[in-house]
DNA sequence: CAGTGGTCTAGACCACGAG
DNA sequence: TCGTGGTCTAGACCACTGA
């Protein structure tokens, strides 16, 4: 039934239950165990690989999570079919789209400052109005081209650490997370078209007319303490965002 | 430390984990236990509601994937700043989301069709070209009032039964769940802006210049299949898509 | 009926963080 | 050092499925 049992190495700092993920996955990704076939039972890999039910659930329950597998009661567990992308609607930002696209992303910084919170961005970041706020405008570049404009807020209590950073072509939340330890793991945005600011529209290299993807957004630490609002502006004629949902 | 270990019910046939769940949510609804206040550690509750400390784990583990909770190695478990819907991403229809915005959905149907699957149809639907597919045509309101146009494709394999069924003004995917058996969980989508072709500006009351957004979707079952191929153009003017996302 | 996943127990040892 | 969550075991009973 399974290949051999070498794959799981009790004695390895990797967890039983990791490992066991890992050798699924790979019985998937190399067509050992085919979309939609059924996988050995929780008891048969427990008793082959001589590790506890347990552990072989909690492979399993994480794997279903990922969309890898699903179980149907009373008759097992089965590989889904793949054709998603297996995460689901992951925190993206604006550099690790871009290399997933396949172009080189940019910064180009157009005002750093430090200013105070207005009624409307006291709510977003749960400060008080008044309470100092960072103000970061910037110009994003795929392969050298204007993409976006993006203007992001974050509180100044958290994010001071990055006005002494160079931003210029920095991934802001590389920086968030190296430099100020906040770590982003939850967002909220809305998707809507806009037209550009006409004192904007030669920074994107279109007019004042031409529609664009407006995409605000209020990114949360696992805590649930929003630390930047952003309004980023798209070139409609360039970009296509791309999600993917589950129920 | 809890009010009253009542709250668990062994010989209940709802989960012990579930109801555990259940008096945590409570818990933090009822403002007793607060955003960033550490909750009892998992052997407290182990020991105070007599579980086992692997039933507990069951439900705290679930709640932190709900995003109600976040633990930190060696210092314990979190309630999480609410802020966010608690749900991430969910996946949703057109019916729905007009009802979540309180706004009444509607859907005029303008064609009704089968017709044969053409190279992209059977790319996006995983189907042979010339394979069977039931096209639907429908113009979506919110309030009486025209929101967007949407054509939907379907296998006819899976989806004939709701060629018997009336249409007008009811939710596709309830009769996709009801009538056909399928239970639609995932889906991958993306949002461009786009034109409405001229020849149905008109039923969408805009002109033809005007900016739309398309949203094309592809909803998948459990084990994977597409299910539904959609493209749907919103009315710019008129509505805004809004998403949670997370690492 | 036998086999499946769903739930549950009462232990155990580990690595990590704080004082 | 002590308490935390992270991992793991070897059992158990249940409800559900298909034959």
């Amino acid at each position: 039934m399974l290949q051999n049992k070498v794959r799981i190495d009790k004695k390895s700092p990797i967890p039983i239950y990791y490992q066991l993920k890992n050798f699924i996955k790979k019985q998937i990704e190399n067509g050992i165990w085919k979309p939609g076939e059924l996988i050995p039972s929780e008891r048969e890999l427990s008793e082959e690989l001589e590790i506890s039910r347990m552990t072989v659930r909690q492979a399993l329950i994480e794997l279903v999570n990922e969309g890898l597998l699903f179980r149907k009661r009373g008759m097992g567990t089965f590989v889904a079919k793949p054709k998603l992308d297996q995460n689901l609607t992951k925190l993206t930002n604006f550099t690790s789209d871009m290399l997933s696209r396949g172009m080189k992303p940019g910064a180009k910084v157009l005002v750093v400052n430090t200013i105070q919170a207005t009624k409307k961005l006291a709510e977003k970041l749960n400060l008080l109005e008044g309470d100092n706020v960072v103000e970061l405008f910037r110009l994003r570049l795929a392969d050298e081209e204007p993409m976006a404009l993006e203007r992001s807020f974050l509180p100044y209590a958290k994010a001071f650490p990055i006005l002494e950073e160079e931003l210029e072509n920095r991934s802001l939340y590389e920086l968030l997370r190296s430099k100020c330890n906040l770590n982003l793991v939850r967002a909220k945005q809305t998707i809507e078209i806009s037209y550009c600011d006409p004192r904007n529209a030669a920074l994107l290299e279109v007019t004042a007319d031409t529609p664009l993807l407006l995409i605000e957004r209020v990114t949360f630490t696992e805590d649930g303490e929003p630390v930047e609002y952003v309004r980023s502006y798209y070139r409609g004629d360039r970009y296509k965002f791309s999600i993917e949902l589950s129920v």
